[in-house]
DNA sequence: CACCTAATTGATTTTGAATTTCAATATCAA
DNA sequence: TTGATATTGAAATTCAAAATCAATTAGGTG
């Protein structure tokens, strides 16, 4: 957590940014929650430990964890922008319920390899991408077969 | 042409919906154009065979559309939703170009085998997915060679 | 065809997340 | 400590998506 700390602020440094008391307690907070947060979730976890914090403040750190490498945006299927703590954590793709929301992090290296193949096929060069499969989960799945 | 307009009047005629001239315009243009629209792109090119359509109408219209299968979302990073034609169509996947935003649209059979397989070993059970790349496209990669 | 009811339309308004503005405030290198 | 510069947060703005509602239209019934 320190580690990071020191990360970020080197970050900072580089690119002739501040330090804040604000931009620390977001950075603490999102690495401990470790969840799909979008802004306004995270602003009101935020909020709990700082009041007097201001959802811009919130928003515009975000988009600073997201070029320092610490997050990573993500799409669960409703409108809105959400992040998860990147740094340090392994690549992974999602498979969402559309029942109950729960989201499901799995990696798959034979499908990772496979992509690379199928870019170097279309003379393409991939940065990142994102997989994400839509269904329903194996408790939903039961419940839905109890409801018929 | 004809038979995509025939299935869609008994979509609508299932749900007690009618067929208006502007659905059919709709429906009419969104077949012929088969790219990536947003509903403002796609209501523009509406507009110009019927100008006194809303783009109210169109959106509607959209969600309806998808919800016959002819239109499916598809998220190519910007910040809006996009349809594309997906009835009688093929799924696939898309290789998205960060620089230059060209999509190139791919299938890999393995993949989609391997996607099953890992469902199945999490007891989920899937209803769609979505896979895109981001990098960059074949000319962008010679492009940006060239202006280092 | 004429009637009638429920569905549709489109101008307009509303929503809500994402983003910007700007005067007051805080940081940090010198 | 100082001062140039970055930051903050309340408020305003943007913009796609969605809702409102009075006027219009589709299409089933007779
Ligand atoms: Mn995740
Ligand atoms: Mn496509
Ligand atoms: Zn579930
Ligand atoms: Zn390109």
């Amino acid at each position: 957590m320190d580690k990071e700390l020191d990360i970020f602020i080197d970050f900072l440094r580089e690119r002739n940014l501040k330090l804040t008391s604000q931009r620390e307690d977001i950075l603490k907070v999102f690495l401990k929650i470790d969840k799909h947060l979008s802004v306004e979730e995270l602003y009101d976890i935020v909020k709990k430990k700082n009041p007097r914090i201001g959802q811009a403040t919130v928003f515009r750190t975000l988009k600073l964890l997201r070029e320092a490498g610490f997050a990573g945006e993500v799409n669960l299927g409703d409108r809105c922008i959400r992040y998860e703590y990147k740094y340090g954590h392994k690549h992974h793709d999602h498979l969402i319920c559309i029942e109950c929301g729960r989201c499901i992090e799995v990696v798959d290296p034979k499908i990772e390899e496979l992509q690379q193949i199928l870019c170097k096929r279309e003379g393409f060069s991939p940065q990142k991408h994102k997989m994400e499969i839509f269904g329903l989960c194996k408790a939903c799945r039961k419940g839905s077969r109890k409801a018929k």
